[in-house]
DNA sequence: TACGTGTTCTATATCATATAGAACACTATT
DNA sequence: AATAGTGTTCTATATGATATAGAACACGTA
């Protein structure tokens, strides 16, 4: 159905975990609008957590546009983002990690070669899985 | 004397906060191994929290090995972390947002040049300093 | 001695997170 | 028409992290 994972070890709280994958989701096109999501009654049952997690995953991207619906139906995607839109995110979360990289003393060319390296060798992690 | 300051706003901790502060300065070498940090209560006050929450901080940090002391003295610099140390950390920190960064369908190169571009303008914020 | 340390203790308050169950209005399916 | 599946709302509980607060203690230093 859809290909979403919960870490229940993480310091991210599942209901983030749930509100960013779906969001990843949209915006790579895996999802597309008008796509519907699943229930939160199903997803909570696959993923082994409360609906109301769920829901409020749902709520926030509701709150943000990405899902919209009409009384009594499911939760519909409804837009794609613009890439700017999805640049900025992502600098949103990497400017942390450059400004700690910078006060660290790390040089330029020396972030570069770490970002180099990192997308070469990646791993993933377990969860549950829906 | 020292060069640290926190934001309220943050979601970040505050003891968090000063906590990776205190350990980019050491890793930067502005603090060095034997100098000592200022007590808990000092930089509360000029911090304006309540000294626990400083405690907090150098607590964590003397469980990392960054700071060591004798009773009743201070809180020392224990040591400088060596480079492949400090590059895991960043790397620990930059792992995420590349993996989402390739969720949404970015391409290597496409994130090798928003990290470019987020080296060449840079801001920072406002917030309590001591 | 007096002061400043870190430490420990108890206490309180707030917020975020997560679960839980019930009831409701609405839609879609049978 | 009846049933099942939606999201929504309500109250409730539990836990953990965060932060503040004040007191007391042992120790080192000035």
């Amino acid at each position: 159905m859809v290909d979403i994972t919960v870490e229940f070890n993480s310091k991210v709280p599942v209901y983030i975990q749930i509100y960013e994958q779906i969001k990843d989701l949209a915006y790579s096109g895996k999802l597309k609008p008008g796509d519907r999501v699943p229930s939160s009654r199903t997803l909570a049952g696959l993923l082994e957590i409360n609906y109301h997690t769920v829901n409020q995953a749902y709520q926030a991207l509701w709150k943000d546009g990405l899902l919209k619906m009409e009384r009594g139906k499911r939760y519909v995607i409804a837009k794609g983002k613009t890439e700017n839109e999805v640049y900025s995110e992502i600098e949103e979360e990497g400017r942390d990690m450059i400004n700690r990289a910078l006060r660290v003393g790390l040089t330029e060319d020396e972030i570069m070669n770490l970002m180099k390296r990192m997308l070469k060798g990646r791993n993933g992690g377990a969860g549950n899985h829906a």
